[in-house]
DNA sequence: CCTGAAAACAGACCCCC
DNA sequence: GGGGGTCTGTTTTCAGG
C-alpha cells in the first residue's frame, strides 16, 4: 500500500509566490525564482523541497500541443447511468483510467453522473472510443459535446 | 506583435518517446531520458530544442494539488446564450480569460454553447464567480455540475 | 546525424549569521 | 529561518567522424 502524503501544510506568501513562479515556468533557475519572489537561493530551495515532500506539487511536466500530435478533436462526455453498485463502479473507473484518450473524469452530484474530457484525432476516433467504452460497461445515457474552439486552457491554479 | 510558431513539424518515434518521458517527468536529466529512449544526450537535446522552437511543447510547469491551496470545489459549467454577435463574444471571452478560477473554456457545437471548468474554494465562492460573470455578460441559461470526485486528471496526452 | 569532450551553469548541501 | 560560498552533476556548445 502506498503511503499517501497528506500532511496539512500551511503555505505562507513566499510559498505561494514560489508556486506561482514554478507554475509559470518550472525550468527557471533557483536564482531567478529567488529574484522574482524577493528572496535568496537557500530559502527558496528549502520551501520547494518542503512542498514537494508534502505533495503540494507533483513532478514537473511539459504541456504538449495536441494538434502537433494530430489530436484535433476534444469532446466533453456527459454520462448517466442506472447502475450504482460498487462492482459496476470499479469496472467503470478502471476502464477510464486505462484509456489514455481520457484526460479528465469526474463523478458528479446531480442528474448527470459522470463527465469526461476526451481527446482524439477526429470524430471517427471518438466513435471507436465510445463503442469500446459502452461495450465494457453499461451506461444509461451518453451525451457528447464537441469542442469547436479552446478558448482557454491552463493548468495553473490561482495561487 | 508575437510571431505565432506554427511550423508543421513531423515527429518521428524518437521525438514521441522523448515527449512521453518529458510528460511523465520534465525534471529528469538528459542522460536519463536518453537511456529511456535508447539514444544519447546530444540527439535528445537537439530534438527537445527543435520541438520547443516549433511550439510542440510549451514551457514546463508543476502540477499543484488544488486542495493544498484550499480549492476544494470543482464545477463544470454549461452555458447557453442567445447572443452571438462578435461584440458580445469578445466581451465574454475576455471575461473568461481574465478570471483565474476558470481553468478551461471551450466553445461547443450543438445546443450548449460553452463549457467551463471552474475551480474555487467552495460553493459560496462559486456563487460569487457566477454572479460576477452574469453581471458582466448576458447568458440565457447556466447549468453548474459539481464534481464529487476527481476520478482521473492528467495533462499527459497519448503520444 | 551521432559521438565525445569541454565550458558554462545550476542544483544540493554546508557553515555562519 | 535566511545569506553566501563551494562542490558536484547537468546542460549546452562545439569539433570531428
Amino acid at each position: 500500500m502506498t503511503t499517501e502524503t497528506r500532511k496539512p501544510v500551511r503555505l505562507d506568501d513566499l510559498d505561494r509566490n514560489i508556486l506561482r513562479a514554478l507554475q509559470a515556468d518550472a525550468g527557471q533557475s533557483l536564482d531567478e525564482i529567488a529574484r522574482q519572489v524577493g528572496s535568496s537561493k537557500t530559502p527558496v530551495w528549502n520551501r520547494i523541497r518542503k512542498m514537494r515532500d508534502a505533495g503540494v506539487m507533483g513532478p514537473s511536466t511539459v504541456v504538449v500541443d495536441p494538434e502537433a500530435l494530430g489530436l484535433e478533436a476534444c469532446f466533453f462526455v456527459l454520462i448517466r447511468t442506472s447502475e450504482h453498485e460498487t462492482d459496476w463502479q470499479q469496472k467503470f473507473l478502471a476502464a477510464l483510467r486505462a484509456r489514455p484518450e481520457v484526460q479528465e473524469a469526474h463523478r458528479l452530484a446531480g442528474e448527470i453522473d459522470y463527465i469526461l474530457k476526451v481527446r482524439v484525432a477526429n470524430a471517427r476516433a471518438y466513435d471507436v472510443f465510445y463503442q469500446a467504452l459502452i461495450s465494457e460497461v453499461r451506461v444509461f445515457n451518453v451525451t457528447a459535446l464537441l469542442s469547436m474552439e479552446e478558448i482557454k486552457s491552463t493548468v495553473a491554479l490561482p495561487v
